[in-house]
This record gives C-alpha cells, sequence and structure tokens, in this order.
DNA sequence: CTGTTAGCGCTTTCAC
DNA sequence: GTGAAAGCGCTAACAG
C-alpha cells in the first residue's frame, strides 16, 4: 500500500496524510491521531527510498572499520557496534556496516549521511580524504593516537593514560612502593614511553630494572613474573600491559610460592572477557565502549544535523576493580 | 550532478545514459565506453534512492543478530560479517547491520532485500515470523540446532560433530585408547550427548568415568585434567569443550609432572584466538565462518534473485592440527 | 541503436 | 487546516 490509497481509505488528501506522519504542526491534532491510528491497524508504512529521494536525506551511517587497522580487536568492535547502533538508533538513523574486507573501496558515500571510523594508527590523512568524500561527508573517527591531520573529521581520541595513572595511584595507595612492568613487545600506542612519568603522578619511583617486555602470551606474563619476583629486590606490585599477560603472570606468581593479591599484586589492562573470570579476577584497565560509540555518534549528528564545526574529543580509560589487588606486604 | 545534466554534457539522452550504465545490451559499445569513461572522469554517480525507489529492488541485505541469541561469540560475529560482506558486496549488495541493541524491533522489512539470522536456541519460529515480516521478506538462519519450524526461510545448519569425530579418529590413530572429556557444564548444543557415539565412531571404547563437566574457566580445565590424570588408569588424551578449558588443561598436565603432547594429547574446541598462541598450540576444532558467510549469502541470494525455494544446508566443524597432539606412549 | 515520456512514492510549496 | 500539483532522479516501456 502505498500512501495514496492510504489516503483515499482515509477519505484525506495525501498532503495531510503526509503531514501527519511527519508531525507536522499545521495538522489538527484529532486528524494526526486518526492517522496515526490507522496507519499502525492497517500496517502501513511510507517507501523509505522514495522519502530519502526526496528529502535528500538517507538517515543512515556507516560504521567503517578499514582492514588491520583497528585499535579494537574483533570482540570490542562488536561491543562498539551495539552502541553505536543504540545512539544511532534513537536518533532514527540506521547503521551500514563496512568492515572493509572488500577490495572495492568503491563507497557510495552520497547514500549514508555519516561516517563512523574506527582508525588505527596506520590510518593516513589520504585515507581519511578518500572515505570522506572529500571531506564534504561528515565523519567522526575513533583513533587511539593523535588524531591525523585532517580537521574536516570530528575525532574521539581514545586514551589509555588515565586508567594507568589510576591503577599505579590505587597501588600507591595501598602500600606498594615497587611496581613491576610486564610489556607486550611492540609499544602499545606509547604506554611504556608514558610509563615512567605515570609512576612519578602516582607519587612512585621508576626502577627500569622493574621493566620487561615479555610478549603476547600468557607464558611469556608468567615468565616475566617470575624473572621479576626473582631479583634481589622484587616487586610487590604488577602491571601488565594486556590481560593476557596479567594471567600469566598470576601464574607466575603463584608458581614462585606466592599469593595474588597476599603477597604480590597484579593489574592487567583491556578487560577482556577472560580477565573476570580468572583466579583471582583481575583487577584491569578498560574504556568504556557504550561511551565511546554514544560520543562518536553524538559528535557526528550534531555535524549533519547543526552543520557543526567537527570537534575533538577525548574519552579515557578506568580501573575496573576486582580481586588481584591488595595492600602490599609488611 | 544528476543525469539529465550528465546526459546534457554527453550530447545524449538520459535513456541511453541510464541504459549504458546499466550495461544493457541495446546500447552500442562505443556509447557505453564513453559513457563509462566520462562518468568516471566527472565523477557522475546515480542518485541510489532514486534507483530503488524505481526499480524496487534495495540491493541491501540486513544482518541480524537478535540480543542474546547468538550462536556465536563477538570475536566470530565479527569474521561472519566480514564474509557476509564480502560475499555479499560482490554481488552488488550492502550491508545494514542490525544487532538488536535497540528494544525497538519496528524494523523496516521493507527496506532491505533479504535478511541473513545469527539464531540462537532461544530464537523461535515466531521471532522468525515477525522478522520476516510474516514470510514475505527473504531469509537464511544460521543456526547451531536443528532448525526451528519455519520453512519460510532459509538454513544454514552448523555441526560441531564432524570436527569431534575426525578429532577422535585422529586420536585413535594416534594409538591412544583412553580419551577423557572435558565438558563445559550446560550441555552445548548436544555434544556431550553425542560424544559416546562418536567415541564408538572412532573405534574407541566410551569410559563414562573419564567424563568430567568442569566449567568455563582455564582453572576449571586443569583441575579436571588433574583429576583425569589422577585415575588408577588415566587416559592418554584429553577432549576439552572449549579452548579455554584446553589450555588450563594443558597446565593440568603440566603440573603432574607430564608433557604435552609427549605424555598425553589434548584437543580443544572452538579455535580462539588464543589456541594458537598457547604453548603448544592447541589442535582444536573449527568452523570455517567465511565459508558458513559464503553459504549463507548464497543461499539467500538464490531466493531474491531467482525465486527459488528456500533450502537447508549444513556445514560441519572440522580438525586444525597444531601441535598438542601426539602418539600415545607406549 | 537512441530519444521521449510516464511513472516509482513521497514531501512540500502554493492556493484555498 | 486541508487539497492540488510540482518535482526529487531515475528506469523502462514505447516510438522511431
Amino acid at each position: 500500500m502505498n500512501i495514496v490509497e492510504f489516503a483515499k481509505i482515509l477519505n484525506l488528501s495525501i498532503g495531510t496524510v503526509s503531514r501527519a506522519l511527519n508531525d507536522r504542526a499545521e495538522v489538527s491534532p484529532k486528524t494526526r491521531k486518526m492517522v496515526l491510528e490507522k496507519a499502525e491497524e492497517l500496517g502501513f508504512v511510507r517507501n523509505s527510498n522514495a522519502r530519502r529521494l526526496v528529502t535528500g536525506r538517507n538517515c543512515m551511517i556507516r560504521l567503517e572499520c578499514p582492514h588491520r587497522t583497528h585499535i579494537l580487536s574483533d570482540q570490542y568492535l562488536v561491543e562498539l557496534a551495539r552502541g553505536v547502533e543504540e545512539v544511532a538508533g534513537d536518533n532514527g538513523y540506521d547503521l551500514l556496516l563496512h568492515l572493509g574486507a572488500r577490495r572495492s573501496d568503491a563507497v557510495d558515500v552520497q547514500d549514508v549521511d555519516g561516517l563512523v571510523i574506527v582508525a588505527g594508527p596506520e590510518l593516513t590523512a589520504g585515507d581519511l580524504l578518500h572515505l570522506t568524500n572529500g571531506g564534504r561527508t561528515p565523519a567522526v573517527v575513533i583513533v587511539g593516537t593523535a588524531p591525523p591531520d585532517f580537521p574536516a573529521a570530528s575525532y574521539v581520541c581514545l586514551d589509555t593514560l588515565p586508567g594507568v595513572r589510576e591503577a599505579l595511584t590505587r597501588l600507591a595507595t595501598l602500600g606498594h612502593r615497587r611496581v613491576g612492568y610486564i610489556g607486550s613487545g611492540p609499544p602499545g600506542y606509547g604506554l611504556r614511553d608514558a610509563f615512567p612519568q605515570l609512576m612519578a603522578d602516582a607519587g612512585l619511583h621508576w626502577d627500569p630494572d622493574l621493566a620487561i617486555e615479555a610478549g603476547l602470551t600468557p607464558d611469556d606474563g608468567r615468565r616475566a613474573a617470575r624473572a621479576l619476583l626473582a631479583l634481589p629486590s622484587p616487586p610487590t606490585a604488577l602491571f601488565a600491559r594486556t590481560d593476557v599477560l596479567a594471567s600469566g603472570a598470576v601464574q607466575g606468581v603463584t608458581e614462585m610460592g606466592k599469593t595474588v593479591p597476599g603477597d604480590v599484586s597484579v593489574i592487567g589492562h583491556d578487560n577482556i572477557e577472560a580477565a573476570a573470570l580468572v583466579n583471582p579476577p583481575l583487577t584491569t584497565v578498560a574504556i568504556n565502549l557504550p561511551d565511546v560509540a554514544a560520543l562518536a555518534v553524538e559528535s557526528l549528528l550534531a555535524v549533519i544535523t547543526t552543520g557543526a564545526a567537527p570537534t575533538v574529543r577525548t574519552l579515557g580509560t578506568h580501573l575496573i576493580v576486582r580481586r588481584s589487588c591488595g595492600p602490599a606486604p609488611v
């Protein structure tokens, strides 16, 4: 059924029906009510392609995750997408997905009102120029590092430092003085470099001997923890760059005949699913993905609907306290 | 620029231009070539809303993952979505995402040509009726169990048995006779119930004493492995329902002073990311998600484009051989 | 092979 | 407050 038939049934003109359906002021309340009820009753839904054609609005944003340039692992991508879908949906926008699995980058930017781009460090200003149709399509970029030099887009910057700072402050509060750092090899978004300063921020002394670039596996974490605890003056707390390393570190500590958190406190990073499942559940650093999604979509919709200037906003990580941290042993 | 302006520049009628762009036969090769080149050069792209309106085709399929009814964890969802996007894209279809994060189920089924539905055991025929607009919108359902009673949809059934059968056959070939089973508590899609038969299929004797319903964490797997190996007549191989359990089992075996795969072989299930990272890398059972995606989209497109009858197809798991399995000790 | 024209279903002036 | 009519940009049927 189209609007003509529907209007005929109601004995109204299509103009009035359209106005009622669009919630315009010029239509009388009782007419509007009647139209809405009848539409519901008869199951009349307007053809959205026709609407889009005539209005020029698509009510559609595309979630863009260029291949191999995610900051977010697949697990988090879904969580982010959920958030994006939720707040986009609340504003009447549908979500088109572009994971970049296909070679063809012939993105019909005219079909969407805006872009949410999940960017890794490899994403360049040139890529953004291409993706945004030369900056003409509103876009918000979710980025872990400093934004690329492309001012036509909005940005949501993910800042890992606050959570780590919070973690170290907590350790300091718990009386820890010597904190070991277990890294994951390739410098992860500068965290390794920032660590000494973060320690200082927490009022802790930074001892380079207490830092190990371990690797990716739990076993790497296990070995790193053992090495650290075997030191003449061992740390009483361990910060691991990833939860995977942290879970291994817990094993390592246990193998050395010590307990977590009784003798040694362990803090992880990322809040992977397993972090809550291991024994003891890991205190870890996380970012609130629904918040990220909401901020991104709000930034985007602001420029789509009000034509506002692009914005740059930052969202920090925070500490999730579970049971792998305790007071420093006396 | 619209097609009128574009045609004017080319000194052609819009009809000819449209035919050239649609790759119709009635247009002369040189005209077509010219149109295509000029379109590229001038950056002319047809308005797809107008096209959709007039053709009635949306070139859009929606990936539907109703909240909390996934068979696939988030990690795999992305992998599946990649595959769906790839083959859908190859056929000119875009991908709309509906994760079911929003309450509003007012799905405008008229906007898409078909649905790919990822269904968990909770998804009922009634849900499908609703999702498919009363069976009017073509749909393919990816399902781990037996298909719900809703014949209007196509199905891709995920069958976990072949991979497990393959795993047990391999163990039998390697000379193992006693195989322990480490389950994950709630019966996972009937695998627990099917296990004795699968053992028989592989020519192995099934001993109920060698089955433990462990849990979800690595530690559960660790304890289960220790319990199994402490038996008077212990197994020489362990099959774990999940890779998480399997990785814990490896720890447990090691703690008992035995080696993997020297003394005990371990096989996991699911092929999570970590399965390849642990030490030794886990032999495990997996399903080829790109294949699942391809099969699903092909099934769907068949009914969309040719109006064929819905189909039911099954795709089995298979064994991924890594290093956690070896010959049974003599 | 190409040009002309009638819609697709809707929104939005412009009259009334 | 409502009705009539002019498009939105395109495809496809119909002439030529």
